[in-house]
RNA sequence: GGUUGGGUGGCAGAGCGGUCAAAUGCAACGGUCUGUAAAACCGUCGGGCUUCGCCCUACGUAGGUUCGAAUCCUACCCCAACCA
């Protein structure tokens, strides 16, 4: 395929990449490049911010080249520092393997499965680690990499300036995920814009290990649905590949129009210029259709949305809502906290009170004793049980 | 090993013998407004109750002093920075 036009694609939506000759450069080698891409599963679910470095991969695959995707088993027990403040907490083992699962078959709903190849790292790491007089892998490695080479990382000097304790494991870590590159000999590697620093140490030691240095190539950060921080698990500002089709279309539908128009340019290839043309409401409908459509399907995007917009727009009752078997009178506040909507009955009591509970659309203040069945009661937008 | 400063609610961070279920900010949640937008504004934000009030459990852990302790004392555990 003409260098040319992979070239302009590939640069497409990037923040950096290091560096374009050298790509130009084995891109005439007329083979398919190894494109890496490692994850560490430290959550179960993969979310939206996934997804932009997700799709570069896939468009790395259309290319034809082979996608090697890795699956951070190691690494993930040594915490990756990349963009954060304070040291990472570390799963168990056996919650890492759960999460490597589910992982990479949501990774497939943007990858082709058959294109990719899946690597844990372990595989080669816990040899790396392992003294072994033939070949002193690790040790080698660490004498030729210095301690400030590790620190000049932003996201440490932020750290010392503050004080913030750095432990010694995720000074290493960069190195790791180095090693990665050299065991799956890989051309390029991708990453979110915080994985810069891993990325170009990846390129250190496949020098060392007298390999062509990987190409690195960086893909914006996706802001989270609070429009501020990061999208992220731990920031609970994320929308999952997992997540109901309501709840995706919810959750985009809540995010403020500026966030809007920056989720349409890092997930989608849509004209930028049509989008300002139409009203805001509806662009951001059309875009959580397509997030719907994306994770499953047309027919449950046509769904999620007219559900939102019976339960928000017109204010009626949803479709599908949770029954609540009432087995002797009750009291409201017992009810919310029964079915789960409330965590305590103070808290059943303080949503009376705030008058977010409504019966059969009817707002209630006072804490009542309940004996009718098959009644609707509601509590805050979006909790419903229907009475049984 | 030494010195110093610390460990308080989801986070940040006050309080330093009673008036402390603990200021303030952020986050979260509910309400008004609306496009479930955003912003703004109001309210809630440990648990329980017969809720203009009462009770229980909470300020690293364990004891102690006191009528009374997050606040003082002792021991222990943990953390950081700095020096070596």
């Amino acid at each position: 395929m003409n260098i040319e036009y992979q070239i302009e694609l590939i640069k497409r939506g990037i923040v950096e990449i290091v560096s374009e000759e050298e790509l130009i450069e084995k891109l005439k080698e007329n083979r398919p490049l190894v494109v890496k891409l490692g994850v560490d599963p430290t959550s179960p679910d993969l979310h939206l911010g996934h997804s932009v470095v997700l799709n570069k991969l896939r468009q790395f695959q259309d290319l034809g080249h082979k996608a090697v995707l890795i699956i951070g088993d190691f690494t993930s027990q040594v915490g990756d520092p990349s963009g954060r403040d304070s040291t990472r907490p570390i799963l168990p083992y056996e919650k890492i393997m759960e999460n490597a699962k589910t992982y990479s078959e949501q990774a497939f709903k943007i990858l082709d499965r058959n294109k990719t190849e899946i690597r844990f790292n372990s595989e080669w790491l816990k040899n790396f680690v392992s003294f072994n007089q033939n070949s002193l892998k690790f040790f080698e490695v660490a004498k030729n990499i210095t301690i400030s080479r590790l620190l000049e990382r932003e996201d440490f000097k932020n750290r010392m300036k503050n004080e913030d304790p750095i432990s010694l494991l995720e000074i290493l870590y960069p190195i790791f995920q180095g090693y990665d590159s050299v065991a799956v000999k890989a051309d390029v590697e991708l990453g979110g814009q915080d994985q810069i620093f891993n990325l170009l140490v990846g390129r250190d030691l496949q020098k060392m290990y007298s390999m062509k240095p990987q190409i690195c190539i960086t893909v914006p950060l996706l802001v989270g649905t609070d429009g501020i921080k990061k999208m992220s698990k731990s920031y609970k500002n994320y929308i999952a590949f997992n997540d109901t089709p309501d709840d995706i279309f919810g959750k985009v539908m809540s995010i403020n129009d500026e966030l809007m128009y920056k989720y349409y340019e890092l997930l989608t290839d849509k004209n930028m210029d049509e989008l300002k043309k139409i009203h805001p409401m509806e662009a951001k409908k059309n875009l959580a259709f397509l997030m719907v459509e994306r994770f499953y399907n047309k027919e449950e995007a046509l769904k999620a949305k007219e559900n939102f917009e019976k339960v928000f727009s017109k204010k009626e009752i949803p479709e599908n809502i949770d029954e609540f078997v009432l087995s002797k009178p009750m009291k409201i506040s017992e009810i919310l906290k029964a079915s789960g909507i409330a965590k305590s009955n103070n808290e059943a009591r303080r949503f009376i009170e705030n008058g977010a509970v409504k019966i059969d659309g009817e707002k209630i203040l006072e804490d009542k004793i309940i004996n009718e069945k098959n009644i609707v009661i509601q509590c805050g937008k979006r909790h419903f049980r229907r009475l049984i």
